[in-house]
DNA sequence: CATAAAACTATGCAACTGTATAAAACTATG
DNA sequence: CATAGTTTTATACAGTTGCATAGTTTTATG
């Protein structure tokens, strides 16, 4: 390892630290609190750091809201990747994932919607939020066009797109309906719910889960 | 009218104007924007007369919200009303208002991802927030259960809660999405998406929408 | 019209904001 | 060890924040 990369390194892991400072500072007091100062705090450095290591106040943030949307949809991608060559198993796995802690947490939703308002106020943040939504979109359609295939099922572009938007609009809304509730039954029982309700959805039997 | 009666609705009308004002400056700059002087500045006044009808800034904001989510619900439900008698139909207006203006705007999709980490950090807001979700959840149960009981289906407590937490996670999840998208096809299909979804979770082929 | 209450404005204050900058501490290298 | 470069702190500054308060205008009423 060269010299080079041994303070790259370093100052990734301060400029890392920071940003998930950034992130836990949202999560615990709203963007609306999440002040310059406060985020020093929580790395445990001086507020005149953070100017060493972004520009400005706007650039941690955008840093934060990457580093955000890239681990939650690596969680999932991650995940159904494992499965070679089983399309209803790469898909189950995949909304599984999204169904799931680390991506079911109130922190994690928390986190979503302080940063969504930015999305309008910001280009750059713009760009972000439809860099990865555009991402999941694909990835999404592609699993359930291929699931589809495998059952010899085939749709049209149309009836593609559709499903899709189904599927991932209440992906999503229980998502957020799971992180939200206080209701522990509904916490317990979100990935079986959203799993039947894409089998009912794509008329797939063998994507549902079996009541226990 | 008594002279009791024009004062109260003149200091409603003031108040009124000053919640109105907040939504919108809520909506335009986000909640870490909208200040007491900006939202005086859109209301027309001086920024200290809305301590003259708010004891704080949380006060106004905390109205503010109860005002929104009482907008979303009422439109929804009085919509539905005007249909006696007729489960289905009744179940029908009542998803297809929740998938159509005024609910599905960019505006109403911010304002709700701006007050919702505040239901996180102050007490108030969490009850307001519970008070309408749960207002909004007994409603749609209800609905799907007499939509399912005029086509002699019975159902037990918990498939119930299950079909109600899955069409419920798919509308909010859906309205996020058309709300947020910049796809002219997406906010135009959205309605027939939901209802024809709808339709395949509950197995109600009346629900469903004919192909134009 | 007089006058008291209600509605509204103007201004001030201490605390906090993002940012700039200079000084300090630390680290690597000759 | 010296010294140049990097990393970190401390402090200062102008602008903004929620809130308080005193004063002004408007409105209702005898």
């Amino acid at each position: 390892m060269s010299l080079a990369e041994i303070t790259l390194s370093d100052r990734n892991e301060r400029g890392n630290g920071l940003i998930e400072a950034t992130l836990t500072c949202i999560a615990e007091e709203g963007i609306s609190n999440a002040t310059v100062r406060k985020i020093a705090n929580y790395a445990g450095v001086s507020n005149g750091l953070i100017r060493f290591y972004f520009k400005t106040k706007d650039g941690i943030i955008q840093a934060a809201y990457q580093r955000f949307l890239e681990r939650i949809f690596n969680a999932a991608y991650e995940a159904m990747e494992e499965r070679e060559g089983e399309p209803v198993e790469r898909l189950r796995t995949f909304l599984g994932a999204n169904l799931s802690p680390p991506i079911v947490t109130p922190e994690m939703v928390l986190l979503w919607a302080n940063f969504l308002p930015l999305t309008y106020q910001d280009a750059r943040m713009t760009e972000i939020r439809e860099q990865w939504y555009n991402m999941t979109t694909r990835s999404l359609r592609e699993l359930i066009r291929e699931a589809l295939a495998a059952e010899q099922r085939v749709v049209s572009d149309r009836e593609l797109r559709h499903l899709s938007m189904a599927i991932n609009g209440m992906i999503d809304g229980l998502w957020i309906e799971g992180a939200l509730s206080t209701d522990k039954l509904v916490t317990q029982e979100l990935r079986e719910v959203g799993l039947n309700t894409a089998a009912k959805i794509l008329g797939l039997e063998s994507l549902s889960v079996e009541r226990s």
